[in-house]
DNA sequence: ATGAAAGCGCTAACAT
DNA sequence: ATGTTAGCGCTTTCAT
């Protein structure tokens, strides 16, 4: 036999399916007797009756679905925030449409494409550019859009964001008090916000603790990935005489360690490293990484909060930023500063 | 202006939304002249029309998307998987609805209802285990079902698995070449498919090659964790002398990792570690991870090609196995065995 | 080859 | 408080 439908439940019950629908959605303007309710609560719970969502999507115009864009799942990073957006999606009975955007503008305009076709009734991008004009398109055509981990220039959008500025401090102020002086920042690439938002942050760190920051302390690297980590590395320790490094996140840290091991140095002893994220296995690389945690799961659950704000609102609600509080987790990666021994072996 | 409906493009075309919908499905019996094939596509194309899934799927029944299950996506193997699966789906025109069921059955039973509700025609389960009701329950009753790294127990399915017992005998002949005799399993949860054909894998393996393996040589995790790993770690090594671990995942392989560490033990000067998966990240542990690289996107890819299969079919398919090869990614937690340290510590 | 019309399952406006 | 009715956007059978 086939699912059964509300007009079988009606029939179950002894009542027209406008009552059957009013019934089981009790947030309704016409309430309903408590007598009927039961009886058709009941009928429907013994024919196990579900509703179908696309009849109630065509009929009213919302699908109760949230179109989720990442840039990378397999970056740890996002796998707690999707968890976070997942449970607080369900916990209002909505559903997360997860796509991956590879970093790729185009895709994200055919992933964004499709899933507006799919009646998504918001987004929630992780994968936006400073500069992404697709999404740019959507927040200034009106689409209900929370970013999460990232900003638009020029732009402003509802966001959910770690501090970067006490974050990136908390770990400069450790490194400090380890006793380094010669602090180096590992950036990420610049087309991100949070790229900018963590250099900025370092340079204001070092400013205010009296520490020198000449412009051979920092580099970018072209992406958050141990990969380019590694070349970017490379470059700042054979460029400067930094006896410690601030990665823009996990995988650049991940970079600098076998940027060290190439170059026969070691961490702590050599370099100290402080990472950003505390993703998943952080602690358990060698050495254990010190970082500065960002609660990636609540960061979903808040952006998941904000848009079910922005869907119940009868107006349009003005966009709002949270920012999520980091913790600096100290291990292994860090140590007193030592002397660097004087030969550097060359670039294999 | 709100989005063009199908109507709207036939208007613009001169035609009734009938034809229209059949000059953009050209697939259909009924054929089309060129000519007003054409004017359609491109009416459509100048309204930017995209065609509202809601409406097409309650009229056809189907909703050209697949729900994916998997226990937990935090665990670095199942991101690799997923890609997979969304870009063969995606290429059919499907979308992936992405679910997680932390391993709770309880949590699986309500996610598939909710996934049911949403009309998925089929569905992706990578988190059943050998004893699944939830699961078994969807694939006696007809629905359109493919596991991917896993299996019921006396319940045929199609599915997508490593060729464990191939992947296994490479781990084990690996340490033999090296000059192990005493070799260990560490082997996952019972309760999951993988675990059991592992295990059986590694008694094979052992066997042929001559070796004894004694009930202490093996010990089962509580789960693929790390913390698992590490409990289970410190029971295989305090009551054997194994000097060579082969690990049910990469995660309990890093469970051997800190649970020798705690030991005073060294990897691999004192026991060597072979993990299975090659996840992200296991060439970035210390020591970098010797382990069994299972193609985890081309998995993902498998999977869905069978459930295109599935679903292109007109009549029931028979249930297909697919099995991906592995290989052996030889890095640093393996090497020749050396005298195990007399004292060894006891436990914190 | 195209037009006409019905209907998928649901909800909301209107009627009682 | 409940019944009646219309229609969301689409596909498809039937007619021409």
């Amino acid at each position: 036999m086939p699912r059964p439908t509300l007009a079988d439940v009606a029939r179950a019950a002894g009542v027209h399916p406008g009552t059957a629908s009013r019934a089981l959605n009790p947030d309704l303007p016409d309430r309903i007797t408590a007598a009927t309710a039961k009886r058709v609560r009941e009928a429907a719970q013994r024919l196990g009756y579900v509703v179908d969502s696309m009849g109630r999507s065509l009929r009213t115009g919302r699908s109760r679905t949230v179109g989720v864009l990442v840039p990378d799942l397999t970056n740890p990073v996002f796998p707690g925030m999707i968890r976070g957006i997942e449970d607080e999606l369900r916990a209002h009975d909505y559903a997360a449409l997860l796509a991956n955007t590879d970093n790729e503008v185009t895709r994200e305009a055919e992933l964004i494409a499709t899933l507006k076709a799919r009646q998504c009734d918001a987004f929630i991008v992780a994968s936006a550019l400073r500069d992404d004009p697709v999404v740019r398109e959507l927040v200034t055509a009106g689409d209900r859009v929370v970013l999460i981990n990232r900003l638009l220039d020029d732009t402003t959008a509802s966001a959910v964001l770690s501090d970067d500025q006490s974050g990136v401090a908390a770990a400069v102020t450790h490194l400090h008090d380890l006793g380094h002086k010669a602090i180096g920042h590992l950036a990420g690439p610049r087309n991100l916000s949070i790229t900018q938002a963590r250099r900025d942050a370092y340079s204001h760190s070092m400013t205010s603790l009296g520490l020198r920051h000449p412009r051979n302390y920092f580099v970018h690297a072209s992406a958050y990935t141990a990969a380019a980590g590694h070349d970017a590395a490379l470059r700042l320790i054979e460029r400067s005489d930094v006896t410690a490094i601030v990665a823009g996140n996990d995988m650049l840290a991940v970079g600098c360690y076998t940027a060290l091991e190439q170059l026969g140095l070691s961490c702590p002893k050599h370099i100290s490293v402080v990472g950003y994220n505390d993703m998943p296995l952080a602690e358990h690389l060698r050495p254990a990484l010190t970082t500065v945690r960002m609660p990636q799961y609540d960061m979903g659950v808040e952006a998941a909060r904000l848009i079910m704000n922005i869907l119940g609102a009868s107006e349009e609600v003005s966009p709002e930023t949270i920012f999520v509080p980091t913790e600096l987790v100290s291990r292994s990666s860090t140590a007193p500063p030592a002397a660097r021994p004087r030969a550097i072996s060359q670039r294999s």
